[in-house]
RNA sequence: GGUGCCUUAGCUCAGUUGGUAGAGCAACGGACUGAAAAUCCGUGUGUCCCUAGUUCGAUUCUUGGAGGCACCA
């Protein structure tokens, strides 16, 4: 096996938590650039309710994947396994430390240990699914799934639509099961992983998600709510501190309800994120407000490696 | 000061003809392989304001108190 002299640095966490000026003090210490490990941040046009970094802080370390798509590109985790990969590739050739910073689960999951290959649905595949769970009901999907590929049905949770057509889609489109795709095998990586998490007090962590909700407001996130409302339907605008704003917009909120619905909904979301990154042993938890603590665990690491 | 009503989960409240209680919201736990800030599953967490009675048994009835609201002074 070749040496490997290369590092990502992870840091994953909750939604704010404070990963991003982690992240920027660590790249900032060891000259690194920040890759984004977002499912958010990656659109343009909505700066604001994603809090990406703001010019200043993106003036003080390169950053990739922010702001780098259009919201009418149907982003995935997988189209991120790929471009983020082969950038990663680019960026050792002149940094032997890059730092992942971001609170998407599956796109660090991808990152680090890769999905298996399964195919992209086919959106007109996708599309009549849809169409027949709006008027069937899931239960004929979950049939047919039985049917194509029992093996999955065993294990899919048989109440969830979007599990259900995902595999349907697979199965459909390649003739084969959709379990047959799945190895359960990560992907070895030709660099070192050092995966660190922001752990922070719960209760502080939600007066920092209702004062930033707050913070939003007044920086304009109606205003870009509402700029990007004709785009409401599409997957980038199902997003926390968008579709609130659009109910508040079609007259079935007030404004504070919606204010409230956003600050309620990042708490859901930022428990969600701690539910997917808690089980994940690899990762060290690190105080986000000490970032110099921060720094001195990721050199010891690199040392060791 | 007087009269009436109220006090039950984090919040708003329901209820028990006396057998220690339940809704909504909030909250909490979990799942997750190309939609993942998405999607889905699960869970009542309680000095029933305090006190003394009556009673086998009081959150429920009675006495006294505390706090709140309304009206009359």
């Amino acid at each position: 096996m070749p040496t490997r002299t290369k590092t990502l640095v992870v840091i994953a966490g909750p939604t704010g938590s404070g990963k991003t000026d982690l992240g920027i003090a660590v790249a900032g210490h060891f000259g690194s650039p920040v890759v984004s490990a977002d499912s958010r941040q990656v659109f343009r046009g909505m700066p604001i309710g994603t809090a990406q970094p703001d010019p200043e802080q993106l003036a003080l370390v390169r950053h990739y994947f922010v702001a780098s798509h259009d919201i009418t590109e149907p982003y995935t985790s997988g189209q991120y396994e790929t471009e983020a990969l082969g950038l990663l590739g680019k960026l050792f050739e002149k940094h032997d430390i890059v730092v992942a910073v971001g609170g998407s689960g599956l796109y660090i999951d991808a990152l680090c240990g890769g999905l298996d290959a399964i195919p992209k649905g086919d959106p007109r595949i996708r599309e009549q699914l849809v169409a027949r769970l709006e008027k069937e009901g899931l239960q004929p999907l979950v049939e047919e799934l039985a049917r194509l590929d029992p093996v999955h049905y065993e294990k899919v949770d048989r109440q969830n639509p979007n599990r259900i057509i995902r595999a349907l889609e697979v199965c459909l489109q390649t003739g084969l099961p959709y379990s047959s795709f799945r190895t359960g095998r990560t992907k070895m990586r030709d660099f070192n992983i050092i995966k660190t998490g922001t752990l922070m007090d719960r209760a502080e962590l939600y007066r920092r998600i209702d004062l930033r909700v707050d913070k939003m407001m007044e920086a304009g996130l109606e205003e870009e709510a509402r700029a990007l409302y004709p785009h409401r339907a599409l997957n980038s605008l199902q997003t926390v501190g968008y579709r609130e704003l659009f109910e508040y917009f079609d007259g079935r909120i007030s404004r504070s309800e919606a204010v409230e619905l956003i600050k309620r909904n990042s708490r859901r979301y930022a428990k969600r994120q701690m539910t997917w990154f808690g089980r994940d042993e690899e990762i060290r938890w690190l105080d986000p407000l000490q970032p110099q603590a921060a720094i001195e665990y990721i050199e010891t690491m690199l040392k060791k490696s």
